[in-house]
DNA sequence: ATAATAGTGTCTCTCAGACACTATTAA
DNA sequence: TTAATAGTGTCTGAGAGACACTATTAT
């Protein structure tokens, strides 16, 4: 402690790599996938060829905060500016990085399913594909992205049972039933019709949009999330015990 | 590894501060309580002469990972070795540290009263206090101290409606009365009896340990936690809606 | 016995799940 | 009309809360 009162300005630790890294999810065809890079197979760089989560060094002349450089990096990403964000955690220790003491910020993100199925590159050459969780967590990631990857998906699986989160995977506006698959997709189990309705309609975070144009059957009403800054808690969970 | 360390190009970017942050809470004569440390009076440093949460630089030749980090400075400050700690966030920015771009890492603590009042101190002179959260709240930290430390009481209280947390700020062994009764001190509002015990004991996570030494009225059971690597979620919150 | 605290039984209300029912659309 | 999908009504059971009741201890 005292050393670091004798140094005047500025402390004299050896300063610890910083960056930021993104677990973003989407439903695509009835299924749940992250997004992954694959690392550029340059010797010099750590674990070349291996897939990776989304992420990179914090710029300080460019990032005014960590929340800032995670959403420029979605941007750079995927293109999304008004997504679901939400901090996951950060892990930080002496051997993840073999560039040294690093401390990553994982970001946990969820947007809607892109139109033309996958996204366009930035100038960067890395390629990036979408994969469903079950493979992607069979994959040899880069750094301690399985566990990064595997935190994330145990708080996405733990928040569905009791919140809106899922509505943030889907485009506006969606309905009922849209919602209903997503959760099952999400939950990876089905759910009865009328207690998802009455719980959704319920938790009031729904705002009508006009009807949907069904392509077959009944048509649908549509809605939006009455507020996209945070998920809305469900005053049970799904299935009480078992 | 060696090898890999020394082919490995090192990125240019510059590095930021990183620093672990704690929020440790106690229930202390019926009152949360949060511990606070007094910035030293030395011109030098960042918020001379104001309170803070306890914390510092992680130091790469000592720490090995950000929990151990934020472990040996628990210990540094209370002596408690088996605390429950749970990761709460982290916030990085340019402008909250003076010194710099700066990224801290916030745990978060439950511990039981401290038998004596207060810990000794280490080596170091920083006084450090144990606090009312309502007061705390009151007061200009340094940093952005205040937002974290409201951060942390944010999850408390959630937490609290729906998970067995408050166990972890009782010593063991503890009775179904002294745990209700931490739950309305975190809570700030009664519970009913007999909900709270059914609740408590159908979650499955408390050990009998033999009968306590009631000092008036009749003896309780004590019970010790199952599990304190983790707290156990009810399948319902507390109070449904309003 | 009395005071004080620990612990239980019973009723009611709410809400989730099961499941059968009705409603609306396109072909 | 039929097929397909959207949406509703009704019953039941689990469990939370209210609250009155019993049980055990020290004095």
């Amino acid at each position: 402690m005292k050393e670091i009162r004798a140094s005047v300005r500025r402390p004299e630790f050896e300063r610890p790599l910083v960056t930021v890294d993104l677990v973003i999810f989407s439903v695509q065809d009835d299924a749940l996938k992250v997004l992954l890079v694959l690392r550029p197979q340059d010797a010099s760089d750590p674990f070349p060829g291996r897939w990776a989560l989304p992420g990179g060094f914090v710029d300080v002349t460019k990032d005014r905060s960590l929340q800032d450089c995670a959403v420029r990096k979605l941007r750079e990403k995927t293109g999304v500016v008004a997504p679901y964000l939400e901090q996951l955690g950060s892990w930080g220790d002496a051997v993840r990085d073999p560039r040294g003491w690093s401390a990553t910020h994982a970001y946990f993100s969820l947007i809607h399913a892109p139109k033309d199925g996958t996204f366009k590159e930035a100038a960067g050459a890395t390629e990036s594909q979408w994969i469903a969780v079950g493979e992607a967590s069979r994959k040899r990631l880069a750094f301690d992205h399985a566990q990064i990857l595997a935190a994330a998906m145990g708080r996405l699986r733990s928040k569905v049972e009791y919140t809106s989160l899922p509505a943030f995977l889907l485009a506006e506006p969606f309905t009922l039933p849209q919602l209903q698959r997503t959760y099952e997709v999400v939950l990876g189990r089905s759910l009865d019709k009328s207690a998802f309705r009455k719980r959704m309609l319920d938790a009031g975070f729904l705002q009508e949009a006009g009807m949907s144009d069904g392509t077959l059957g009944r048509t649908a009403m549509g809605y939006r999330i009455r507020n996209r800054e945070q998920a809305v808690s469900f005053p049970r969970m799904f299935r009480t015990g078992e």
